[in-house]
DNA sequence: ATCAAATAGTACGCACACGTACTATTTGAC
DNA sequence: GTCAAATAGTACGTGTGCGTACTATTTGAT
């Protein structure tokens, strides 16, 4: 039987070793894997409140701050105050920032296709659903 | 289409989920949810060198070293040189930390049960199998 | 027997990941 | 209009996650 402690424990073995690689694919760009994360978002949508990368990223506000300062010191990234809301800032992207995620996306597909590669397309959408559905049940016990 | 960043980002987003509820659940008893995976791998078979937890817990020695140090610092495990090889260490896990290990699992059971609740007996066995796949064909370009 | 290569572990540093506690601003019930 | 509650973000501390560089010990080719 499949029980909990084997998901979790697979789920951790696989995270870790995709993290590897992917940290590994991008250090000649002076990028870590999180940070590519960010861009990558940000190039899809850009001009959003830190929350909203937050929220994308599977992540949390303490985490993303000084992602952003870090990013922001490279060039990769602006921040603008929201012209109505005081609260907010908004992230851009720059002109810099999307060339450089650019090249790094360009030079890191291979292992982008080495994550697929043992997996046929049925195989790669129902991996894709089943992890939905696990971040699903395990975030919505996480009430406001 | 399915690709390899689709794959990544539910991978991430399914780990980081799961990851935050476990430490919530297991803050009670003072354990980290890695310092819990290394309790559980000791329970199953202990008076194993480090090397052999690094590789069962698919983490690293520079992890695993301050983690053992604090759970000795606890009294969970205990470090011993081994017999025939004076570059080992074997770890050990105490009464103490036997103990604790199988209270914090049984608390936290239903941490567990939820990351299987919205999953069927064939998706648990797929996602498990998937994952498996994953993590070896990300290892697999990481010659020695 | 000798010594280079391999192996187990340590030391230290950077980048998350995220909790708690805080400030600044906005919203909404009255 | 007022003020409590909610929201966006900041500040700081602990615990990984893992790279580079190191020591101690063992192994294996000669």
């Amino acid at each position: 039987m499949t029980d909990g402690h084997e998901i979790a424990m697979s789920l951790r073995g696989a995270y870790l070793s995709m993290h590897r690689q992917a940290e590994a694919a991008l250090s000649p760009y002076i990028l870590t894997a999180n940070q590519f994360v960010l861009l990558a978002l940000l190039n899809d949508r850009d001009g959003v409140p830190q929350r909203d990368l937050v929220e994308r990223a599977s992540s949390d506000p303490n985490t993303i701050r000084p992602m952003l300062t870090s990013l922001e010191k490279k060039g990769h990234i602006v921040r603008t105050p929201a012209p109505h809301d005081g609260r907010v800032w908004l992230v851009h992207i720059t002109t810099n920032g999307r060339r450089i995620f650019k090249t790094a996306r360009r030079e890191t597909n291979a292992f982008r296709e080495r994550l697929c590669a043992s997996l046929d397309d049925h195989e790669r959408e129902s991996l894709v659903r089943l992890l939905a559905k696990v971040a699903a049940s395990a975030n919505e016990n996480v009430p406001r």
